[in-house]
DNA sequence: CAACGTAATTTTGAATTCATAATTATGTCA
DNA sequence: TGACATAATTATGAATTCAAAATTACGTTG
């Protein structure tokens, strides 16, 4: 039947860019925990590849802030610190402000509607408390209106930084009063998107973002003095 | 005398970082022309290194975009598209917006004078349209401002796409009219820092970045018109 | 037995090697 | 001569190898 009208792919990514992408959701996932060393050796089996391409792809990581590279040390999962989030978080919610504003110029009904679908969603898997869906959703609708501000070079940069925030949001379990601040935040956001009003958008997205910041922010430094002084 | 006490440098940064830093100048300079292939070989032979450390560098810096990787055909000068700079920007646009922003909130008196004799600097630059110490006192301005902001991943992001564009800043002659708008922009922003008004600056830099935009894309075009019908 | 110094082991960084894909050169035939 | 097919060459991607650095294990001495 399938005599290979279409090849799968015309040419497979480069073996480091494969890994790249294979080692990502390790960190989101915690697997790989931050302040600890990356283990090459390990990873190299796992994936059957050669040190070659892993280092490769560490290095890429290295420059998008995931790990650390020391100097015939190796290279070390960076920690996520307070200092860190402070940093990121207000760099990315320029970037998503950003996005807004361009997606209103840009966005069309028909991407309206899919937005307003996948909130629905989210809304629905608030009133489940069911976290994992939320945040999965939750990204979901962020990257769809990332993808309407049609602009690749935003979608990356906000991508990079937004994957060295996830671990960290992640981990820090919302309070029951941050995460209701969240959804209503989101409401504002589906608001002011459907109505197409960029700088309206631009604004809520900033201050989600920065709420954001605050939560983890809180949440980071309850585990330094739980962890401190055992 | 001198029995070296300290060790000129602790410990010398990895190959690949070095060549990062070292290729970065070509791509500024002009001698790796966008849209050429990179010569790996002939890098190699200059820099005395093996492909390994060369091959590492490349992959970063194409995580950068300064050079895209086309599988089994090596890796190729990243073209400057009026798309490419349509994307960038707005983005760069953003980011230095925040880090006025930023800035204002963290600049000592010194470092406002320190900008301050920088911009005379690059006042009498322009009086005596000297554009090459133009360009790099204006560069100078703007990584003073980051510096200020006290965020080190704005500055690491704003660089890396401050990077990409320069290539085509340089090359982009600017019009006399143009030149005298950039001079008035950079008073306004002058001003705008020394009265530590964040929202000022945060609209002034926005504007200056999509003043440059749109002078880089009109200059891309007229290129474009000249060059296509040969 | 604690602190230090030395040797063995492991890990890292970078050069080299090797298989494969792409490009160029050469030859053939209409 | 020009279009195509095939062979030679070169470039690329990734595994392997090797030297140097760091870590660990061990033994010595006070």
């Amino acid at each position: 039947m399938d005599d290979a009208p279409t090849p799968p792919k015309i040419s497979r990514k480069s073996l480091h860019a494969e890994l790249v992408d294979r080692l990502q959701p390790l960190f989101i996932g915690g697997e790989l925990v931050p302040g600890t060393k990356v283990p090459e050796k390990a990873l190299c089996a796992r994936f059957g590849v050669s040190r070659t391409p892993l280092r490769e792809a560490l290095k890429v990581l290295a420059s998008d802030g995931l790990v650390r590279l020391e100097p015939n040390r190796g290279a070390w999962v960076t920690p996520v610190t307070v200092g860190e989030v402070e940093e990121v978080f207000p760099v990315l919610g320029a970037l998503e402000a950003l996005s807004g504003e361009l997606a209103c110029q840009s966005i069309t009904d028909e991407e309206i509607e899919a937005v307003a679908a996948l909130h629905e969603q989210m809304m629905q898997s608030y009133a489940d408390r069911d976290l994992d869906a939320y945040f999965a959703v939750n990204q979901q609708i962020h990257s769809a209106i990332l993808m309407a501000a049609r602009n690749n070079t935003l979608t990356t940069s906000c991508q990079a930084l937004s994957l060295r925030m996830q671990r960290a949001r992640y981990l820090a379990n919302m309070t029951e009063g941050r995460w209701f601040a969240a959804v209503q935040e989101h409401e504002m956001i589906m608001k002011h998107l459907a109505a197409r009003d960029g700088k309206a958008l631009a604004q809520t997205l900033r201050d989600h973002m920065m709420a954001k910041r605050n939560s983890v922010i809180q949440w980071l430094e309850s585990q330094d003095t739980d962890a401190e002084p055992a």
